[in-house]
RNA sequence: AGAAUAGCCGGGGCAAUUGCUGUCCCGAUUGGGAGAGAGGAAAGUCCGAACUUCGCAGAACAGGAUGCCGGGUAACGCCCGGGAGCCGGAAUCGAAAGUUCCGGUUACGGAAAGUGCCACAGAAAAUAUACCGCCCCGAUUCAUCGGAGUAAGGUUGAAAUGGCAGGGUAAGAGCCUACCGCGGUAAUGGUAACAUUGCCGGUCCCGUAUGGGAUUCCGCUAAUUACGGAACAAGGCAAACCCCAUCCGAAGCAAGGUCAAGCAGAAAGUCUUCCGGUUUUCCGGAACGGGGUUGUUCGCCCUUAGUGCUUUCGGGUAGACCGCUCGAUGUAUGGAGUAAUUCAUAUACUAGACAAAUAAUUGCCUUCCCCGCUUUGCAGGGAAUACAAAAUUCGGCUUAUACGGCUAUUCUAUUU
RNA sequence: GCGCCCAUAGUUCAAUUGGAUAGAAUGUCGGAUUCCGGUUCCGAAGGUUGGAGGUUCGAGCCCUCUUGGGCGUA
């Protein structure tokens, strides 16, 4: 596992998982209420490690811009990561995290920016982390 | 020269670092290397097909779609060419009309197959009818009133029931006559579209292939001529029902196929040893095995004919794989054709994801904008921005598009 | 992917087979009543029928394209 990759071992795929999280995880909105954050925690489980996915509503924006903003959460956490990767692998965690844009859409934010988005990402990581 | 509108074309390039998704090679499962990776509309899902499964002897009905003519095509509601109507421009000295040329545009089959509708106004809106009129007769208070006839003229409306001349009459009228118009029959001659430069099939000739040239019957008939006709008819609407002609089986890659955990089903096999109690397939005890109890050991509890364990079978869920990208394909050259398109040869392989890859950060070039110097150009600053992302695959249509380029039309300004 | 529906005053709904000033309730504004407010009564304004084009003498209604919203199904 490279430091500033994401491989499709890192990325939430199946559809149950999905499912499980969000019935079953806690939400977190960022200090800026840019960025919301579903996700689930198991300590000492056999599989530690931390996967992560990012869900745009349709309702947000047309495809295109849904596909930027979804580039843009992985390409945050990807250069951010080292904050929760190390965490993880120390105390035995397996943690889940699905990103979505809480008061980001189209119509208010048209041409969105790696800037714009990187704070939210890495205040709604750290916020994760303390939380358990 | 500028602006607006419409149409068409392009829709920045190269390189580096980090990262993602396939492919190939090395390696051996951690990885390394090479090379590839969104569009003109990928969109809307409005049409047409390929492909797959189901249905199907054949035909008809229902339903839907299309609708001037011919061609192209795998097919189409698409494209090309042509006809006709409408609109615009130019020319014809000026105006109107007409003619010619150019451009644009058209859901342009049928209203004598039938049904229906045509508000208000108007006499009357489609078997007819009579408000003002016109004419005659009678009454009369000379203002008019009643009766009979008529449809030339007026009035209404989006739309009004052949035209014109003569005769005729109380006034009029296809009431009568001639001509035009209307419809019928025959002949001549002709025949893509409202009848003349086209095309299809067959046959013959020519050509390496696509192709080029010549030509008939039937049917239908604008025109001309002849004969004869009388109910002078045939208002508009089919994006009202409908009629006619042509076409269409249904559903869709979440189609469909292959493998296949778990659960449930079926079949077969298997279930230890010792001791004691009167026989037993029964009872009791011990050991071994299995399960539970706290991660391990000891201990304790449960259990050994039970909804036990093992194997096999068919169907098949989760899941995985195939379908999945080489195709009515692109490019170049040459030939056929007015064109759409097509034929031959050569050459290229150019995304295949599945909570879904194609991104982030830079540098240089190029293009555009601003400002200054001064105008060949140079320095500085800024921007690369639009519309929008494959999802089985093609052919179209429609809609959206910053900026740049080209073409056409219109307007404005300047010069000659 | 396939199939289908809706859009009319600020809001909720009408509008006969296409026929003329698109109607009602509620809300808004003004007036009357009251010492003031509410209730009640009277009156007024408010619509390019989502947008563009076409058919027709005439379109909210018919046709085509388009925008936005919603539903069903696998």
């Amino acid at each position: 596992m490279t430091r500033f990759g994401l491989s499709k071992q890192e990325r939430i795929k199946s559809r149950k998982e999905f499912q499980q999280i969000f019935s079953s995880g806690k939400n977190l909105v960022s200090f800026d209420k840019k960025i919301k954050a579903t996700f689930t925690a198991e300590k000492n489980n056999l599989e530690p490690g931390v996967k992560i996915a990012a869900a745009v509503s349709r309702k947000a924006g047309i495809a295109v811009w849904r596909n930027r903003v979804k580039r843009l959460i992985k390409e945050s956490y990807r250069l951010n990561k080292y904050l929760l990767i190390d965490f993880a692998e120390k105390d035995q965690y397996n943690i889940r995290i699905i990103f979505s844009p809480y008061l980001l859409n189209q119509k208010y934010n048209k041409i969105i920016e790696l800037k714009d988005i990187t704070p939210a990402i890495v205040d709604v990581m750290t916020r994760v982390k303390s939380s358990l």
